[in-house]
DNA sequence: CCGTGTTTTTGAATCGTTTCATGAACGGAT
DNA sequence: ATCCGTTCATGAAACGATTCAAAAACACGG
């Protein structure tokens, strides 16, 4: 089977190509009889516009790219669904690429979006050795927003919420409950996400005497907080709370946990992160910090819609939101 | 900034627009020093392959388009993380498309994916109504594999679950269990996987005598399971145990159940489908059914390279796995 | 120095659109 | 009839890569 092109459509209606893309394009330019014969004939032939002709001509794609740490984590997929309907409505599509929290692999799409000529790029880094990948990009005319990295210098719009602020949040929650041995359960240190988290936390515990005790895991899923648990777990004098880096390692926590008799909230606080919906239909409905993700990504899809028509003469915006504790049962009793 | 091409490369090597195209895709057919040469004034210009270009003239992209009901599912994560491993060690790429279980969503998707010629695709439809537009990609030779909906004739090659099986273990697991009365949650009943699973459940409730109860729901999500529920405490002589369509719906009726104060698995059993993680982790461990997940979509993979390797002499396959009942504490009880 | 065979390089054709300067067709006013 | 202004349609020139027949460059034996 031979693809139709426009070609063969211009021949079957009897017109050339010119007024085939016309009807395509810009119908109110074409007579309403003309357009019908075209239209018939299109439709005969099942004709499909080839885009990657369009896209050559035009030069960009129309494609948004959002780069996420992990497809599977709730937090991003709100993210995206934030910045969807924004990119949909200027006539755009959002493709979504899963770095796994591995470099290497986005490095790889970073190489192919670019390829592409995207329209432009959402991306979260797994660490600051993707900057001179990034700033590549954006030196290519590909506008570039940093979404929940807003930390740094870096010659990009960002959207992002403050996690040494929330960092705070859930250590002064556990605090004011009473807790004067708090642990830390997140890694790679490398993700300035955990970082700033661990480092509000910090602050927090050392302005008021709380002892801290940090288990640095390899990644921010499940598996990572019910092993980090069952490390806590074999110390002595161990803490009586723990804030985890985000709510799938205190779900993995809290299963630990669970699964070692240890009764939470009673013998063990907990504090997530992100408030993701399994949060509130866990095993112990968890206290989380919650961030507006609809809205972080929705406010970087308009950024990037900005930076693209003001062109040449745009100024770079950073957008900080703060975040907010919601507490829940996984931290309901004062000790 | 204007884009720099091969041509402009080409003549900062001092070379053919050729022969930069055969550094690129035959090195070993260019001089080593021709090749040293071209390659350098690549990166001093950083040069950027075209995909458009490349894919106009080769006529066919190197992607893979995966429309899913619902990415937020981690059903579905899992299919394309089962499928992604595949595809790229083929030299293609994967693109996941969200239907959102929106017959409308679904054909923008189709529509724009036709355009863009991808090398195939795996969709799980939405409903029936979806069937002629899938085969319209199909006639015009992108090879599809339908994923998780093998029932019923279909001109394509399919991975699917035996899901009226699946719905048999989890009656028959409630029925040993010595429950006498149960619910189905789920829908919409327009989707396969529901009609099946239900199916299923019915066959093995009349075979032992057992009632069954029916709440039709609009969506496969937590929220649908939270309502159901609610909807059925509000019932006289209610069923003491739930089976529901997903883990979603399955988390969301734990939710209900939890919520109104009663216990699970003590005054109301519950069996899921699907076994995603959060299963294990719900606040009563759920009994689910379990899909060989990574395997459907590594094998719907298979089927689809198979299909474009054999081309015209090509004969569909439809291969069906077999579900497992995982039980877990929300089972855990005689009656 | 020629003929022959092998390795490299060339340059033009091609993929399917969009765009735009040009021209045709038509109606109405003079 | 002529001229002007609209409204439509045309067709060729991009866009940037790949491909391939043909030319060029080179090696080597006689």
């Amino acid at each position: 089977m031979t693809t139709t092109s426009m070609k063969d459509v211009a021949r079957a209606a009897g017109v050339s190509v010119g007024t085939v893309s016309n009807v395509l394009n810009r119908p109110e330019a074409v007579a309403e009889e003309t357009r019908a014969r075209v239209l018939a004939a299109i439709a005969d032939l099942g004709y499909v516009r080839n885009d990657s002709a369009r896209q050559l001509r035009a030069g960009r794609s129309r494609t948004v790219a959002i780069v996420v740490l992990d497809v599977a984590n709730p937090f991003f997929t709100d993210v995206v669904r934030g910045a969807e309907p924004l990119v949909e409505s200027a006539g755009g599509v959002v493709t979504v690429c899963d770095s796994g929290e591995d470099v290497r692999r986005e490095r790889r799409h970073l190489e192919l979006l670019e390829e592409q000529r995207v329209l432009g790029l959402l991306i979260t880094p797994v660490d600051d050795s993707s900057a001179s990948w990034i700033e590549r990009l954006s030196g290519h005319d590909i506008p570039v927003v940093l979404v929940d990295r807003g930390a740094g210098r870096h010659p990009h719009c960002s959207v992002a919420v403050d996690d040494v602020h929330g960092g705070r949040l859930a250590a002064q929650h556990l605090v004011e409950r009473g807790h004067r041995k708090i642990a830390f359960i997140g890694g790679p240190a490398a993700i300035p996400q955990v970082a700033d988290r661990l480092a509000g936390c910090r602050e927090v515990c050392e302005e008021s005497g709380v002892e801290l005790e940090v288990f640095a895991t390899p990644g921010l899923n499940f598996q990572a907080g019910r092993e980090a648990v069952e490390e806590m777990l074999g110390r002595e004098d161990r803490p009586t709370a723990v804030f985890c880096a985000n709510d799938l390692v205190a779900l993995g926590a809290l299963q630990g946990l669970t699964m070692q008799g240890v009764k939470v909230p009673q013998e063990c606080a907990i504090v997530g992160y992100d408030d993701i919906d399994f949060a509130a239909a866990a095993a112990v409905p968890l206290s989380s910090v919650r961030q507006p993700r609809a809205q972080l990504g929705r406010t970087a899809a308009q950024l990037l819609f900005d930076e693209i028509a003001e062109g040449r003469d745009h100024t770079h915006r950073n957008v900080v939101f703060q975040p907010e504790l919601i507490a829940r049962a996984s931290t309901a009793l004062e000790l």
